[in-house]
DNA sequence: TGGCGGAATTAAAACGTTATAATTCGACAC
DNA sequence: GTGTCGAATTATAACGTTTTAATTCCGCCA
C-alpha cells in the first residue's frame, strides 16, 4: 500500500478506527500516525495536519485499554467515599465539581466505597498495587492520616480534603474552619447570647482541630461561657445526638447558642430544641455551616455559612491534574473562606 | 526453564506478578497458567491447583489493561449522573447501593456526568463508540427515553431506575409511585382533608404519569377536591415551586393537603405553609416521599414514605451483572413497594 | 510395527498502543 | 566519488492477556 498523490483515501472504516486504519488511509506508518497524533515535532508539519484530517475523518479516538497497557497509566482517578456518613447532599455536589473539573481531559472518575468496619486502607492498597488509577481523593482527612502516609510514601498524586499534621507537604484544599467557628462564635454573641455549645467531629480529623481552636480563641477573645459536648460527635448517630442535646436541657444553665457543623447537625439540633419547646430565635439561636442550596427552606430561618462543595471538589481536582503532570505538591493549597458573614440569603 | 519435581520455585517477584512470573514458577506455559486460573477442565486438576497455589503466593492479579485489550470487555460500570436535579442525599445512597453490589465482583464504577445544555446523549454515545463501560445505569427513566432506546438498539446491558414505555423489555428497577400516590391520598381523605394538591414531575417522565394515574384513581374513588399544580414540576426551582405554592394560599379555596414527591418538595412546603401563617398538622397536612434517614428531624414532623434508594442501588447493579452475564431482560424488573402505610418512624 | 485418538500442554498470534532503534534519502563537505 | 550528517520515516519490540491451532506423548487396537 503505497501513498499516491496528496489526497487521503476515503476507506470507509466498516469497525471502529484505530491507528492502523488512518495507517491505511494516508499511506504512512502506523508508528508515524502515532507520532503525528501526538504532534511531535520530528514529524513534518505537512505529515501531522494530514493525518491529523484523516483521523478526525473517521473519527479516530485511542483505544485506552491499549494505551494503558502500554503507557502504565490509566487516565482514571478514583475518589474514595465514605459509605457511613454523609453530610447532605455532600457527594453529589462533590462529584459534581470533580466531574466538572475533569470534562474534556480525557480522565474518568471511579467511585471506590471504604469498606465499612474494615482496614481503612485496603482500598487505598488495591489502588496502588493493581494500578486502577493515576490520582485520588478523598476527604474526612485526619490529623494523621494513614491513606495520606501511605500515598506519600509511594509518591502517588492525591488531594485531600482537609489538611494533615505531616511535616511532608501535599496536596489539599480545606475549608477555613477555625474562621467559621470563630465567626460563630462573635455572631452569637453579638446576638446577645450567653453560653454556647459546640459538637466538634472525633479528635482524629484535622478540622477538629481547627474548629476547637476558632471556638476556643473567639470564647476567650468574647469572655462568652461555652460547652464542647463530650459524649458525643459530628459522626453520632442523629439519634445519640438528639437525646444528648435534649438531656442537656433538662439540667441547669443549658447554652442558649448552638454552633452546627453541617446541616444534619443543624436539622437535629432544631428538632430537639423544637422537642424541648425552646423557640430557634427567641430563646436561643443556632448557626450553622451548610453545603446545601435546599437549606433556605428550613424554618425556622437559621443563619447560615456556605461551604461550596461544587468548587471544592473542582479544585481538588485542578490540582490533582497538575499533580498528576509532575508538579510538586508544595505550592498546591487552596483555603476555601466562610463568606462575609452569617445572614440569610435571600 | 523446565520444571523438575513437585515443587513450586520461591523465585520472589521484584515487580508486579504477572502471568509470566508464575509460568517460571511452575514451569508451565503462560498459556497453560492463563487456562489454569481460568478453571479450564482441559487442564490437570493437579496442574490448576499448583497455579492456583503459586498465583496466591505472590498474589496474582490479572492486569486489567492487558485483559481489557485482548477481551474487548472493561470491567467497568458508568453511572449517568444528573448534575442538574438532586433529591437529598439521592447520589451518596444510590451510589452506595451500587459500589455495595459490585464489590467483590471485579467491576468497578465511573461516574459520568451528563453534559448541561447539551445533548442528553452524548455520554452514552461516547461509551458505546468508545466502548468504555460493560453496562450502564441510569435515573430519571423518561417513557420513550432516547438513552434506552439507543442502548437497546445497540444491545448494550442497562438498568434504568424507572420504567419506559417502549414494547421492547429492558431491565428496570422502579419504586411504585402509583401507589404512593393512591396511599397519600387515602391517607390525607382519612384526615379529614377535603382539597388535595400536587406537583408532577415533567411530563415526560414515566414516573409522572404513574403518580397521575395513582392520584386521579384514588380522588375519584373518595371524591376528594384535588388540582395537580400546573405551572411549576418537581424540577423547577424551589424559589419558583415556592412562590407558586405561596401565590396559590392567597386565593380562594386553597389546598389543606400536600403529596410531596421528595424532600426537596416536602421542605419547600413546609417553608411555604410557614411563610403564609399555616400550620401543617393543623390547617394542612403534608405527606411526602422521602429517600433520606435525616427526615425524621424535621419539625413539624410530617408522615413519610421510605424509599430505599440504597436497596435500589443495589438491585439495580444485581440485575445489571446478570445482564451483562448475557441473561435476557424479560425477567429482569423490580418493583419496590411503599412501606405498610404512612406514618411516624419512631 | 504402524497408526489412531485423546488428554495435556504449548507456540504463536492477536488486541492497539508507544518507544527504541534502525533505515532511507538527499544535501553538503572533503 | 566517498563519507557524514540530519531530517523524515519506519520496522520492530514490547505491554499482559486470551485463544486458536498446533504439538507432544501415551495407551490402545489392528
Amino acid at each position: 500500500m503505497t501513498r499516491d498523490a496528496d489526497e487521503i483515501a476515503p476507506l470507509a472504516p466498516s469497525e471502529k478506527p484505530t491507528l492502523r486504519t488512518i495507517a491505511e488511509m494516508t499511506g504512512f506508518a502506523i508508528a508515524t500516525v502515532s507520532r503525528a497524533l501526538a504532534d511531535d515535532p520530528r514529524i513534518a508539519k505537512t505529515t501531522r495536519e494530514k493525518v491529523a484530517k484523516a483521523a478526525k475523518s473517521v473519527g479516530y479516538v485511542p483505544d485506552r485499554a491499549a494505551r494503558r497497557l502500554r503507557t502504565g497509566r490509566t487516565q482514571v482517578v478514583s475518589l474514595l467515599l465514605n459509605t457511613e456518613h454523609e453530610f447532605l447532599g455532600f457527594t453529589h455536589e462533590f462529584l459534581t465539581g470533580i466531574t466538572d473539573a475533569l470534562r474534556g481531559t480525557g480522565y474518568s472518575v471511579t467511585v471506590v466505597p471504604d469498606q465499612v468496619g474494615e482496614d481503612r486502607l485496603a482500598p487505598v492498597r488495591t489502588i496502588l498495587r493493581n494500578n486502577l488509577a493515576d490520582g485520588l481523593l478523598f476527604t474526612r482527612t485526619e490529623c494523621f492520616d494513614p491513606r495520606a502516609r501511605l500515598l506519600m510514601e509511594s509518591g502517588f498524586p492525591f488531594v485531600s480534603h482537609g489538611r494533615t499534621e505531616f511535616t511532608t507537604p501535599h496536596a489539599w484544599v480545606d475549608f477555613d474552619n477555625e474562621a467559621f467557628a470563630r465567626a460563630a462564635v462573635h455572631r452569637l454573641v453579638e446576638k446577645g447570647r450567653k453560653r454556647i455549645s459546640l459538637i466538634l467531629p472525633e479528635d482524629r480529623f484535622t478540622f477538629a482541630q481547627h474548629l476547637r481552636y476558632g471556638f476556643m480563641s473567639a470564647v476567650r477573645e468574647t469572655g462568652v461561657e461555652y460547652e464542647i459536648v463530650t459524649d458525643v460527635t459530628l459522626d453520632s448517630s442523629t439519634r445519640a445526638v438528639s437525646e444528648a442535646l435534649i438531656q442537656r436541657r433538662q439540667k441547669p444553665n443549658p447554652p442558649d447558642g448552638y454552633i452546627c457543623v453541617g446541616e444534619v447537625m443543624a436539622l437535629v439540633t432544631l428538632s430537639a430544641l423544637d422537642d424541648t419547646g425552646v423557640t430557634p430565635g427567641v430563646e436561643a439561636d443556632v448557626l450553622a455551616k451548610r453545603a446545601s442550596p435546599i437549606f433556605d427552606n428550613i424554618r425556622p430561618r437559621i443563619e447560615t455559612v456556605f461551604e461550596d462543595l461544587r468548587a471544592t471538589g473542582r479544585a481538588m481536582s485542578e490540582m490533582l491534574l497538575r499533580r498528576m503532570a509532575g508538579e510538586p505538591p508544595e505550592e498546591l493549597h487552596v483555603m476555601f473562606k466562610p463568606d462575609a458573614g452569617f445572614g440569610d440569603k435571600s
